[in-house]
DNA sequence: CCGATTTGACCAAG
DNA sequence: CTTGGTCAAATCGG
């Protein structure tokens, strides 16, 4: 039903993000042949998140136009079941009436939980499970016809800023050296204390130099596993989650108001509507600078 | 003490 | 039923 009118949108929408990349992308080139800025021209630093920004609209952009029709369905049972794990208290319900439960021997009844199932996804084969986001663990499971277990990550700020964002590693078999990362959505948090270190450890370069950080960090990752349109986003993703998401609250492309139940004071600056159209304009950093 | 990890049970999906 | 993903009590460790 409203469907074409939909794709078509979306697809206006993603010619018109890939046509701003472009350009920016040719400004850059531009740029980069003559090292001085002048007065009135943008830095290069910005042309980048512009760029990357472009890239990372286009991607969500494809992945929510994949996306089956019964999404606001999916949507509102993800909602629902956000607000189920939060009123249950986050990490430890700590209910007395739970161990009782326990104690009484009856079951104890955990979940409400629905799997993620239009999540943006990529994966990627890394020599490290690090990549300089916190992580936290909250489960390993053995896989069946696999030789070695796969564990479970979260954002670590999952319930403090409401980021959804979680990963799966497993060793490979081939090369046990090697793990095999999937990642499930993107972040929505701002890792400040990453960043900061970050900051301090390049402190003479500034943050222009805070890509180049991130791409010899992702230059790490070597070979890549497609999974759906992956094989296009996964350096691009890598590099996205350590230099961008890290500096500007990028919007959640799949649970947009996944963190508008949680109780932050900045959750209107982070996840409105509103903030997402300012953010969505580019323009407002150019006078921005970031610092 | 408090946050992270371990680990077995629970749950949804196929 | 089986299997992968998640929860949360127990445990670890700074």
């Amino acid at each position: 039903m409203g469907t074409v009118c939909f794709e078509k949108i979306s697809r206006e929408k993603m010619v018109k993000e890939l046509l701003k990349g472009k350009k920016f992308a040719n400004q850059l080139q531009v740029l980069l042949q003559k090292p001085f800025e002048e007065d009135g021209l943008v830095s290069a630093e910005v042309l980048v998140v512009k760029i990357l920004r472009s890239f990372t609209q286009t991607l969500s952009e494809v992945s929510s136009s994949s996306r089956s029709s019964d999404d606001l369905d999916q949507n509102l049972q993800q909602k629902e079941n956000c607000c189920n794990v939060d009123s249950n208290g986050h990490r430890r319900s700590a209910d007395s009436g739970e161990s009782e439960k326990r104690l009484l021997g009856l079951k104890d009844k955990r979940g409400g939980y629905k799997r993620k199932k239009n999540s943006q996804t990529w994966a990627i084969v890394s020599s490290t499970i690090e990549d300089g986001h916190a992580w936290r663990k909250y489960g390993q499971k053995e896989i069946r016809n696999a030789k070695y277990p796969r564990s479970y990550f979260r954002c670590t700020h999952k319930y403090v800023q409401g980021c959804w964002a979680t990963k799966q590693a497993q060793r490979r078999e081939d090369d046990p050296q090697k793990y095999e990362i999937t990642y499930i959505g993107h972040h929505t948090c701002r890792d400040m204390i990453r960043f900061s270190q970050i900051l301090t450890e390049n402190s003479d370069l500034k943050w222009s130099s805070t890509a180049a950080v991130a791409a010899a960090a992702s230059s790490h990752y070597k070979e890549v596993t497609a999974s759906t349109y992956q094989d296009l986003s996964d350096n691009l993703s890598s590099l996205d989650s350590i230099v961008w998401e890290n500096f500007v609250p990028l919007q959640s492309s799949d649970e947009p108001e996944a963190a508008a139940d949680m109780v932050l004071p900045y959750k209107k600056i982070t996840c409105s509507h509103h903030s997402l159209d300012m953010y969505n304009d580019f323009e407002h950093f150019d006078e921005c600078q970031f610092f």
